[in-house]
DNA sequence: TTCCCCTATGTAACCGCTTTCATCATTGCT
DNA sequence: AGCAATGATGAAAGCGGTTACATAGGGGAA
């Protein structure tokens, strides 16, 4: 059977509230009692019951990684990998084991907040939300930090660890308007999220500033999927054929557009030149190799868990981490 | 805040206890009584403290699944995405929010069977487990329930769903031999996974059953990787040429192969005939598409989530599910 | 009617831990 | 030497549930 605090109390000759002052360092406690107690406690092995310490108050030291996003997505973009490697490998290094929740959109949000409530997590980080913050902010008691990845958040108590999309946006397209393109077109990411209005937002912005006029129709609806790039791309094909650019939304969208592309005899970068968004591996390993902006993945997943791990006396606060334009063949002169 | 359940107690008009057994089913509650409850409840908004149940020795209704693999090989292999989907989406429809574990081999096991232990679920499925299973029936509690899928276990406490690979294996290795294969090379999967020499195994016996004389040769040692295919399949063509089949360990294993061969200049399938094992999508879209050996990915993720979530009183057993030969253009004839 | 059993519900103990409050021994100052 | 401040520790009261045990009606058999 597991042990309780009462027996380590006993096995070290004091009581169970020094025990428990011992394990959280909650008060001063003589050296020489502390030692004795930590003894207790490698020689039963004794594992805190974490039930009865979360009842009690205490902290239970279990963090959450939430995922909305469909286990398709999910599985077949690399991003997520590396945003996984980065957010657990940090909270292995500081003794933490955090737990993964899907979201599937099958569920109600209820049903999350639901599960994040009963499961009595101390901090959670959200990846791809894209409902109303709102949700959030009144389903989880106050005490449960909650920090949004890859989101701009506009919340007042939550923080976000993300990358500035619209500048991202801005970055591919002037590097296409740069190369020579003079009609890009845009195959945005899933514009029900957040992240996809803003890259749109960087390749209107980028059309403005360098004195381009944006065609309506070059912009084309994607998900962030390279299906539904393909089929967007050969939709749009169909009524023009004039494009000297692509934007695509994400790498996996990029990747769908370079086949589809090669499919119909275009000749990549030197009749139309294109660009990814996120700078996956499969970027690098398609052929042509795709240009694409890449975020630093796995630190945004490490900084999430940093800011997680954080004592609760730490003042959070947003961080916005870097973009970098990489070049490749499918975008040289 | 959030309520307790004294509040709902006397908002009800009732005792705390009471309002256990009704959300319980424990006792008999008369139908007056329960309504009154219910409605309590309901206009509360009332959630139970998970903590405070688990403590008190209920059942907390909450469920882990643990995956004992890279997240490498996690996420390249389509593979999991199914074993995930069926159990996440069993779970949900049995209205439990399941918990995903990564156990990445950075971690002692001790490290996961206390993350384990102090989640404090009720049910938990592992999958990809290569370790002693001692380790977990050592450290669990024994009345946590513990399912492992695709593995053949051997242990008197915990149950198993999975698939025969022996079985698998030969049907591979039998079918290349039906298409007049009498050369053939065995990738094999990661050999410190069980499922890994099982294949083997099957691939053996069916040497063996043909009366084929097997060389040892052929038996190259891959990792379930692609990459690690391709390098260790060259590394054999580098010696010899003279093979006439390939059964990979599992489809991406194929994949790599299958494009050693085209690059090489063999033709597929007239000159290699190529087999993979899982029956992923990968396999079906890959050029040419490789036949395999399908495994009921999703069907092993529901399954494992049928017996996790199954009442205490139901006498769990091994489940083996079929597997199914697919043959395509890579093994035609 | 009386006794017994069964049903419906309340009372209170307990799960294992944290934390407030009280106690006691020191130590430092005046 | 006397007293306050300080440090170390124990006792006990919860935290929010579950459940063993007790109690109170009600109905049927004797």
């Amino acid at each position: 059977m597991r042990y309780t605090i009462e027996e380590v109390a006993v096995k070290a000759g004091v009581s169970k509230a020094t025990v428990s002052r011992v394990m959280n360092g909650t008060a001063t406690v003589s050296r020489e009692t502390k030692t004795k107690v930590e003894a207790a406690i490698k020689k039963l092995n004794y594992e805190p019951n974490l039930n009865a310490r979360k009842l009690a108050g205490g902290k239970g030291g279990s963090i959450a990684l939430v995922l909305e996003e469909s286990t398709d997505q999910f599985f077949s973009n690399p991003f997520w990998k590396l945003v996984v490697d980065g957010f657990i490998t940090y909270a292995a290094s500081h003794n933490q084991h955090p737990v993964l929740f899907f979201h599937s959109s099958q569920e109600t949000d209820r049903g999350l907040a639901s599960a994040l409530i009963r499961g009595n997590y101390d901090a959670i980080a959200i990846f791809g939300w894209h409902h109303d913050i709102n949700v959030i902010e009144k389903l989880l008691p106050k005490d449960i930090r909650v920090v949004f990845g890859g989101r701009q958040g506009e919340s007042a108590r939550f923080t976000h660890v993300g990358v500035d999309n619209v500048v991202g946006g801005e970055m591919a397209t002037q590097h296409l308007i740069n190369q020579g393109c003079r009609n890009i077109v845009h195959i945005t990411g899933d514009l029900t999220v957040e992240s996809g209005r803003e890259r749109l937002q960087g390749y209107r912005n980028a059309h403005k500033r360098a004195g381009l006029k944006l065609k309506e129709g070059n912009i084309v609806e994607g998900d962030y999927s390279t299906a539904r790039a393909e089929k967007v791309l050969l939709e749009y094909l169909e009524k023009r054929d004039d494009l000297d650019g692509i934007f695509a939304g994400n790498d996996l969208s990029g990747i769908g557009a370079i086949s589809v592309l090669k499919e119909k005899g275009f000749s990549i970068p030197t009749d139309v030149k294109v660009i990814g968004f996120d700078g996956t591996d499969l970027a690098k390993t398609n052929s042509p190799s795709l240009s694409t902006v890449a975020q630093p993945s796995y630190d945004l997943g490490s900084e999430v868990a940093r800011q997680l791990i954080l004592p609760a006396s730490e003042k959070l606060v947003n961080v916005n981490l870097p973009l970098e334009l990489i070049v490749r063949e499918s975008s040289r002169k």
